[in-house]
DNA sequence: CGCTAAAGTGTAAACGTTTACAAAGACAGC
DNA sequence: GCTGTCTTTGTAAACGTTTACACTTTAGCG
């Protein structure tokens, strides 16, 4: 493993000084033509690559942002990495990535490591916005970050996201005026999730908009997969649901599985629908019935704000990106479609 | 913005040398308790957080690991960088994301500014390992590097794989042993991944095992979500297949709902069986039977490998890790279940 | 008390860049 | 030829750490 060539050793070879060789490679300060060809030559010849740790110390920018999310296994944070990925090398940013687990300690710490490594910004989705201390550690430390997911804390804080409440508010009361009467929710651990608070809030908003009663949330962790216990004690219940409303498409989609394997038939038997639009979700069958959001869209223009106000100053803002409605498969009238107590359809 | 503090504000403070400083932070060398105690409370009290960019520059070592992926769309990627992030946290490393698109020249740019960035070593998966320059690049180097999923070039190349095309052939066998006499074949990009070719290989392998003679294999772009045309292409044929092999999850999953959307019934009339494991695919109805690559697992492996390597000089090798098959529920014996030609079952 | 060894601390030189400043050369106008 | 301007180049000082080396103090021991 020898030693990588540096801008020393061009000089050298090039017969320049090293602040001709950095002028070649910046395009900073003239340079004459024919010295620009020799330190080319040099350059190529040696194999240097130069070293941004050396820049980094010196221009104090080490050129890479941050990145905070949750977990990689929920293919919407992986989507967003994505469009953060996309919009930073654009940029010509590098994005250091760090997952919390959805451990707000975890999220302190990685969010340390991030800083000591001088990231010139921030993108991160943190578990509960209102109680995070990482993002207090974060105000402190001048750092300019954008959140992604989570609702905005205060007006001056960056952030990119939908509107949570009114989405879930939204499709839940579409199956509200479908018919159905009792609907039920699955939410995400609500500690570990605020959207998952917001959705709940939306979904209770569209049952009392629609004159029906709340029914119980059942709140699950976040790596449930089997949710058959779950849907089981559903249709247990005395009028047993005739939709589901899940706080995220992971476990719509178990939920999808649970009634299934209970020998139901979706959406003839019981409507399910969830939130989030991940891809897979449309290539399944029944394809999900869903709030989308554009998770890698949101994911780049995090970035592109962040950008804007590392490198013109610009301030932060809120930005509330529209949401979609999937008209999946999941949901249908219910059979025994009785008309709704408020307005008709 | 203020700049963030230096070492040596906190030894003017402390009231003592910068070296006694870096001492304290890093436990080597010897200070008195009451010097550790008094620079402890000056760190606190500045805020100081040391700055990793300075100290690479002096100690030559990054701390980070390069981390190259052809997307993180599909979930297998997603999961595989979720485990290397992990194993590289717990090694004290961070990582620093790119992605190809599933481009050659992509692979290439991406590895150079990695490079420029000093990353220790690399974890990657390239389109194409028996064509990729990005590899010849990344051997002339000099820096470490671990392919994941990519099959291995030489045995002098350290990578983390399966062997596709045992699990292949296992996978396409089982259906041959249940009585499929036409099995079908949708395989990803051949160009942008050496495992959709290997796949194809342990499919023809099974076909030829079992007495069949291969069908056309149906290539598609990755990202191909709708296969209702060819699958209606497939039904077409004289004798339509029975079952179809899809070179991943995320085609199977599309497989089954172009099938679904023509009216047929999965595993009924046809069987789909998928490659990859991803997650989602053991929470969907009917759940897909696929050959499970334990790709977090992979990922964490990879960097435990690429570490020794780096910290203990520990030689390159080729680590084939078992794959699973999930018998999922979309597939079973063909309705004019016929014996196959060879042994029984 | 004197000697040695060990422990604690400081000094200063790296590490690979960028860049302010200075210097030198070329050239034009007088 | 002298002056001034512009272009090209070089010198050297940062940037924030670590660490070899040297120095001072302290402790132990005869």
């Amino acid at each position: 493993m020898g030693k990588a060539p540096t801008i020393r050793e061009v000089a050298r070879r090039a017969g320049v000084s090293v602040a001709t060789v950095s002028r070649v490679m910046n395009g900073r300060g003239s340079v004459s033509e024919k010295t620009r060809q020799t330190v080319g030559e040099a350059i190529r010849e040696t194999g240097f690559r130069p070293n941004v740790i050396g820049r980094g110390l010196k221009t104090a920018r080490s050129g890479t942002l941050g990145v905070l999310m949750p977990s990689l296994r929920n293919p919407i944070f992986a989507d967003a990495v994505q469009g953060i990925e996309r919009a930073a090398e654009a940029g010509g940013y590098r994005i250091l990535l760090t997952s919390s687990n959805y451990l707000p300690d975890k999220e302190v710490a990685a969010i340390d490591v991030l800083l000591c490594n001088r990231v010139e910004g921030l993108v991160l989705t943190v578990a509960d916005e209102s109680t995070s201390q990482a993002l207090d550690f974060l105000d402190r430390s001048h750092v300019p970050f954008v959140l992604v997911f989570n609702p905005a804390r205060t007006a001056d804080h960056s952030i990119v996201t939908i509107d949570n409440v009114a989405a879930a508010r939204d499709i839940v009361g579409r199956l509200v005026r479908m018919g159905h009467r009792r609907i039920a929710m699955i939410a995400g651990d609500s500690q570990a999730s605020d959207r998952s608070n917001l959705r709940r809030a939306g979904y209770e908003q569209a049952l009392v908009d629609g004159g029906l009663r709340p029914s119980p949330v059942i709140e699950v962790g976040f790596d449930s997969r089997d949710l058959v216990r779950h849907c089981r004690f559903l249709l247990s219940c005395d009028p047993g649901p005739t939709a589901l409303f899940c706080s995220t498409d992971m476990l719509a989609i178990a939920g999808i599985r649970g009634f299934a394997a209970l020998g139901l038939r979706i959406p003839d038997d019981i409507s399910v629908v969830g939130f989030d639009g991940i891809e897979v979700g449309e290539c399944m069958s029944p394809s999900l019935a869903t709030v989308v959001q554009p998770a890698e869209d949101m994911g780049m223009r995090a970035v592109e704000h962040l950008l804007e106000r590392l490198n013109a100053g610009a301030p932060a803002k809120n930005l509330t990106l529209p949401y979609r409605l999937r008209h999946g498969e999941s949901w249908a009238k219910p059979r025994e479609a009785t008309a709704p107590t408020g307005t008709p359809v």
